[in-house]
DNA sequence: ACAACCCACAACCACTGGGTTGTAGGTTCT
DNA sequence: AGAACCTACAACCCAGTGGTTGTGGGTTGT
């Protein structure tokens, strides 16, 4: 993990841009499980569905304990949170520029019909 | 678009998991932008820059619209509330096992002293 | 001790993704 | 008309991704 926001923003959406992760991580999400036992769910190889729980693992979306001979797997919501929050960073860009443009219609406003009392500029 | 929501959700996280892309999308939301405006701003040819930005528009993530010689690619914030729900569905997965852990807590803590007065169950 | 099971890892393969260059067509400006 | 500009698209390259099989090692149950 480099700390970098970017790269773990591109670690985020890479694993979460997968369907199969997308799923595992549902159901990690919902309780511990076994490697195999998230296998089985899936028509593809326990080999294919260890990759994908290494590569949720290495974004930080789930993380991983050994019980005697499986490795369980288990999530919480708080790193998904965290990226909901990036969205929401990045949506801001545009409630700013709502803002900056209703700032703009109501300067024109008050330009086209100016205050009776007093003059804008002191 | 299919509109299989699994492909939407699969093409959101591809989009996204760029950071050129990402940078795209940011400036798009503050404004719109021509295509050649926004590549003036990256490392990279035209034709790479163009790319990113027909597969935020595959996503559904940006729009564009031609005015003369000039494409201008310009974005909402409606899309990627979209996609931050989504992520709160997954996570409300999580948060679903919480509450069933905390109702049998609960559950238990009753058993182990049971109400004084009325017995439980009528 | 032995079989059955769960996992890790290496090697390989087909396909996609991000990048390039080159060519060509429509627009704007002078 | 001609130059400069913006975009579109095809063809190609290389790296990475998702998938496979095979091997081997630790754990559990009989």
């Amino acid at each position: 993990m480099t700390g970098d926001p970017e790269d773990r923003a591109d670690a985020w959406f890479h694993a979460l841009a997968d369907r199969t992760r997308r799923d595992i991580l549902r159901r990690v999400l919902a309780g511990e499980h076994s490697v195999s036992t998230l296998a089985r769910s899936y028509d593809m190889s326990l080999t294919a569905v260890q990759k994908h729980v290494a590569v949720l693992e290495g974004a930080g979306l789930i993380t991983r304990r050994r019980s005697g001979r499986e490795s369980l797997a288990s999530a919480d919501g708080v790193e998904l949170r965290a990226v909901a929050r990036l969205l929401t960073e990045l949506e801001s860009h545009w409630r700013d520029r709502i803002t900056r443009i209703d700032a703009l219609l109501a300067e024109e406003g008050s330009a086209d019909r100016p205050p009776a009392a007093a003059p804008p500029t002191p």
